[in-house]
DNA sequence: GGGACATGAAGAA
DNA sequence: TCTTCCTGTCCCG
């Protein structure tokens, strides 16, 4: 499922798709039954916190400012949830967004032909919600949630989130201290959405990873510049995420451990001949589903785990760091953003 | 056609 | 910690 950075993506293509504009609202499937009240609103505006999306609607363009009425709808796509897009040429830069596999996609594909009118693709019956605009649709299926909240409720779901690495109000030292207070290990505090907002599997594993982090270690055992550097680093990796639509964190000279192996033995270089715009995404993780595969940097068989429900990856050998006392070898050195932080290399 | 699995999280126990 | 919910795909028989 999408992790932070798709929702923020999403806000951004449902305010560039609809923004401001009059909207048709209904749902095909009918277990959203509120988006008949919403049906021929203004939609003012859509933000991501977290994983959560907001959607502002007020009730007609015409209205004075003054006090008008607010409406949230606010969605969470879980873990297959998904929405996708269809209109005229350019209305939306993405096709579907959402669950880890495809979805309209085909079916879109086809009827983007030319030929076929977006007004006249009939949506799926598990549609909870579709959004009708001057120039294309949305249509939401699989949502974990998806529900109309007033302006306090809206707030109340916000409070309880930590911050979030991705917006510009987010409150750093709220996550920094929150670790350091706790005995839990970091690999759960990294998945608890009160801790920090926005982070899910693959990001949880990749970034420890990279901070060269046990996952099992508490959070208390760590120092204040470790926490730190773990908000760091995880910045530019969701900025990268959001504006892409994809999550890469293998600097370019770990893409391909197989090759440089190869290249090892055989005492040559290669020219890489690969689009280095696009990183195919079995490059594009260090350790997140490759477990029995071997490390990219150490080439030790990564391992997998159950944690906090959910699987964790990691290398038994480059993540040994366990506490303030670690230390560096040449071998295995400090995370890049530990040793120089701002010329770390970024995807 | 059935079961496993997937970038998630709430609620019960 | 367990169960449940949301949807779609893939692999198997």
């Amino acid at each position: 499922m999408p992790e932070g950075h798709t929702v923020h993506r999403l806000a951004a293509a449902l305010r560039a798709g609809f923004g401001e504009q009059r909207v048709r609202t209904s749902s095909p499937q009918g277990r959203f039954s509120e988006a008949a009240d919403l049906d021929g609103w203004v939609l003012a505006d859509a933000e991501a916190v977290g994983k959560h999306l907001f959607l502002a609607f007020v009730p007609d363009a015409s209205v004075d400012a003054g006090a008008p009425v607010t409406r949230y709808v606010r969605v969470h796509l879980g873990l297959y949830g998904s929405w996708t897009f269809a209109g005229e040429p350019g209305f939306a830069t993405v096709h579907a967004i959402g669950a880890p596999r495809v979805r309209i996609g085909e079916r879109e594909e086809g009827l983007d032909d030319g030929d076929v009118d977006w007004r006249r693709i009939v949506p799926r019956p598990t549609t909870r919600l579709r959004i009708a605009g001057p120039q294309g649709l949305a249509d939401l299926t699989g949502p974990t949630a998806c529900e109309v909240l007033d302006a306090a409720g809206r707030q109340a779901v916000i409070d309880r989130l930590g911050p979030d690495p991705l917006r510009a109000d987010a409150d750093r030292r709220r996550f920094v201290d929150r670790v350091l207070a706790s005995r839990t290990a970091i690999g759960v505090l990294l998945m608890n959405q009160d801790v920090i907002a926005g982070i899910g599997n693959i990001y949880r594993a990749e970034v420890l990873f990279r901070a060269r982090l046990d996952p099992t270690v508490p959070g208390r055992d760590l120092t204040r510049g470790m926490v730190e550097g773990i908000w760091e680093d995880l910045v530019p990796l969701m900025e990268y995420g959001a504006r892409t639509g994809r999550i890469v964190t293998t600097q370019p000279e770990h893409r391909d451990i197989e090759a440089r192996i190869v290249e090892r033995s055989r005492g040559t270089r290669q020219n890489g001949d690969e689009d280095p715009d696009v990183v195919p995404r079995e490059k594009s993780f260090y350790v997140y589903h490759r477990q029995t595969l071997p490390c990219r940097v150490c080439a030790t068989e990564i391992r997998s785990a159950d944690m906090a429900a959910r699987t964790v990856f990691w290398c038994p050998r480059c993540q040994t760091v366990r506490s303030r006392r670690a230390t560096w070898t040449r071998e295995h050195p400090a995370a890049p953003w530990a040793l120089a932080p701002e010329r770390s290399e970024r995807p």
